[in-house]
DNA sequence: TCGATATCTAGACCGCCCGC
DNA sequence: GCGGGCGGTCTAGATATCGA
């Protein structure tokens, strides 16, 4: 069976770009424009509505799209179903982490998984951990390694690996709206300090929640995607942020900023392998998620 | 308005695989 | 060995968008 059309598909369906779905796919733009019109032949339904610059799904596409996803996921099971009562696994995993836990996390995380099954190819996306929840659930990414949500979604499983404090960051050199006593926060001390936050995720709430509790609209000077650029900003001296203690300790510009002795400190949280339950039927999931 | 750029599509061609 | 099918690349063409 070839299930690369399906994989072309989805691709371009995720990415609604010919060029960019093509180098995924590791394939060009033509190639992937003639893969998906045979598709389209095939189903007798046209998946796409494209015109010289723009590519949508239709209606059809995007019924298409789920049944590709699970048609894809039970085929990878069976599959690998099979190749394990006959051999050792093989196959590909995807993991999406930020820069900061591909540091902390993957070597401990892969180091004996790989000697034990070295058939399995290890495909690592970086990115904003806000969005691996999503990523997850959505069947872009078998497994990512993220803070564990407030509420965890039904149909995720979730291995806590670590815990992390948040801690507020700020610049070394001396600056008028530096808070003089973190210590014993007040409004007006609070209210004047240019802030660099998370777009959105736990550690963003979190620091909603505490300023809520202090009574102070927080002066946003940048909202980042990524913790690692909330570092690189603060060490500027553009305000002070609010990160993860784990990606200050791994950050190269952890010496340009300082940790503020803030009270109430912010919640710690919990820092794991978080998977779609649905996807545990896979045996290669089964492995790596064992490893935790 | 016009040239530059971005993007998708179609056609030509090539290499590999498989059946005869 | 030959020919057909398939999947790939390369290239040109068409057209929308953008910016000067």
């Amino acid at each position: 069976m070839d299930m690369r059309p399906l994989k072309h598909f989805l691709a371009l369906a995720d990415m609604l770009h010919f060029g960019r779905a093509s180098d995924a796919c590791h394939i060009s733009s033509s190639t992937l424009s003639r893969s998906i019109r045979q598709l389209e032949e095939n189903l007798g339904a046209p998946l796409f509505e494209r015109d010289n610059r723009h590519v949508a799904l239709t209606r059809q596409g995007q019924m298409f799209q789920h049944y590709a996803r699970d048609a894809l996921e039970q085929w990878e099971a069976i599959r690998h179903s099979l190749m394990s009562e006959a051999r050792e696994l093989a196959g590909e995993i995807s993991i999406y982490c930020s820069v900061t836990a591909s540091y902390s996390f993957l070597y401990a995380l892969l180091s004996e998984f790989r000697l034990r099954h070295p058939r399995i190819e290890l495909k690592l996306h970086t990115g904003d951990p806000a969005e691996s929840v999503g990523r997850v659930l959505a069947g872009e990414e078998d497994m990512a390694i993220t803070p564990r949500p407030r509420t965890l979604p039904d149909g995720l499983a979730f291995k806590p690996m670590t815990t992390s404090p948040l801690v507020f960051i700020a610049p070394r050199e001396e600056t008028s709206w530096m808070p003089s006593t973190p210590q014993t926060p007040s409004a007006a001390q609070w209210a004047g300090v240019p802030m660099i936050l998370s777009e959105s995720g736990l550690a963003r709430e979190h620091c909603d929640t505490w300023f809520k509790a202090l009574g102070v609209t927080p002066q946003i000077y940048a909202q980042v995607a990524g913790n690692e650029a909330i570092v690189s900003m603060v060490g500027l001296g553009f305000g002070v942020g609010v990160v993860p203690k784990i990606v200050l300790d791994n950050s190269p510009l952890r010496d340009r900023v300082a940790v503020l002795p803030v009270k109430p400190e912010l919640p710690h949280y919990d820092v794991g392998l978080c998977v779609a339950k649905r996807r545990l039927k896979s045996p290669l999931i089964r492995a790596l998620w064992a490893e935790v």
